[in-house]
DNA sequence: TCAATAGTGTCTGTCAGACACTATTTT
DNA sequence: AAAATAGTGTCTGACAGACACTATTGA
């Protein structure tokens, strides 16, 4: 009885998330002349497993290499793998997406190899036509990166580690894309225990009354969790396979 | 500048989970004298990718292999993709978990080509080893399927079509393993827009009063979602990817 | 003093937990 | 009638939405 098999390429795409000017952004790179197909096209940063390394090796490498970040302090989460046959003209190439939060960066851009990283907002994308099934992805880990908004405290990983509420407030914003009740979030933040933890210190660069600094709490998990409005009717499943 | 890659083989692994004696199954398969290694063992049943599909293309094939089941019409939801060199002593294999949730089928082992297929309690797999890391793949999988009965509602895929509200939160406690309070759950269930449809008919077969008959409905978000009881103190996060 | 931002108090509506109660069947 | 299961009503407490109010700074 015949058994075909075939051979594929692993690799991982990172989907590096930050928050700049109270906006969501995503780093990308320009694809260059060495990186057909594709050339000139925006795409996520990525990368092949090397011999030995895991996907999740190799999606820290990326993340040091396109930012210099330590890939092991960030979280770092496996979203979904992408395997149609011909998804890459290259030839089998199954990837596997990785979320990466990151506080905003002093300068991130210009990494080792790509030929050029830059952050880019989010919205600005919902047109702009990406390398690969990059849109696919950014729009599937978009979406697993708010769910994760509702039930963890990985907010706070977009935050300095010293923070306020409201800036804490504002990733929530530009994660989800609404407003939220500034007072009923700061009573939501300070009441869940070990959401957050005083810093006895305060911000004074702005005018208006000084805010209290925060840094993140030992808790990993809401509950309950935030609540994100306009859910919609609930007949779509974000999570569908189609 | 050196590249080097590393070739792999990608294969989907399949966690099929039932509700039998209201208790949570998972279908399991016993590796025979052609699947070296691990032969004789316990593993979850799953195959490699063959040209021209996907991996859900694979999953959809070895559930229909597996279960006779139309994995169109189940609920088949990758969960997460392990990829350590040394997960598989054939070689670089690497294998993607599909989340199948089905009804209790009247006949369901001896697939094709599995030596021999079986449910086997969740509960009792506990301190039993599964071949590869599939103790691992198989409690990732839980917990995901625990986490998607929160705020989907999947759980009538564990349902026949007809079912009354009692089968319904026997799932949840089954998939949870926890007790909830029947008549809490009766009144969530049905004030839950579109989550089930009165079918006018009842169900004779038990003692006591008989039980309305719904069908599931259209809403696939629950919202707001199903709480779960006890989780912990929320310093533990499930999705860690140590 | 006013504008601006931070933070508190409080009312109200929704909903989960608890549980008493009613309803409808078999034995 | 008793046992068994299904389903409703209702009280209570937790919490989100809304918003008035106080607090603390710079201009």
């Amino acid at each position: 009885m015949r058994r075909p098999r075939v051979a594929a390429l692993p690799a991982a795409d990172l989907v590096i998330l930050t928050i700049r000017e109270q906006r969501l952004n995503v780093l990308l790179v320009k694809r260059g002349k060495k990186d057909e197909p594709y050339f000139g096209w925006l795409a996520l940063p990525g990368g092949f497993v090397r011999p030995g390394e895991s996907l999740e090796d190799t999606a820290k490498r990326e993340l040091a290499e396109e930012t210099g970040l330590d890939g092991g302090k960030l979280p770092l989460q496996q979203v979904r793998t992408y395997s149609l046959p011909n998804r890459d003209p290259r030839g089998r190439i199954v990837t596997t997406a990785f979320l990466a939060i990151a506080p905003n960066l002093p300068e991130v851009t210009g990494g080792t190899d790509a030929s050029r990283a830059d952050w880019i907002e989010v919205d600005e994308l919902r047109s702009t036509p990406l390398a690969f099934d990059h849109n696919q992805i950014l729009s599937h880990t978009l979406e697993h990166a708010r769910r994760l908004l509702e039930y963890t405290t990985v907010a706070t990983a977009f935050c300095p580690e010293l923070f306020t509420v409201s800036e804490l407030r504002q990733v929530y914003e530009a994660v989800w894309g609404v407003s939220l009740n500034p007072q009923n979030f700061h009573r939501k933040v300070r009441r869940t225990e070990g959401f957050v933890v005083d810093a006895d210190k305060r911000r004074t660069d702005q005018p208006g009354r000084p805010a209290e600094l925060f840094r993140r709490g030992p808790a990993r998990i809401l509950y309950p969790p935030m609540l994100r409005p306009n859910q919609g009717d609930g007949s779509e499943d974000p999570a569908a396979q189609t």
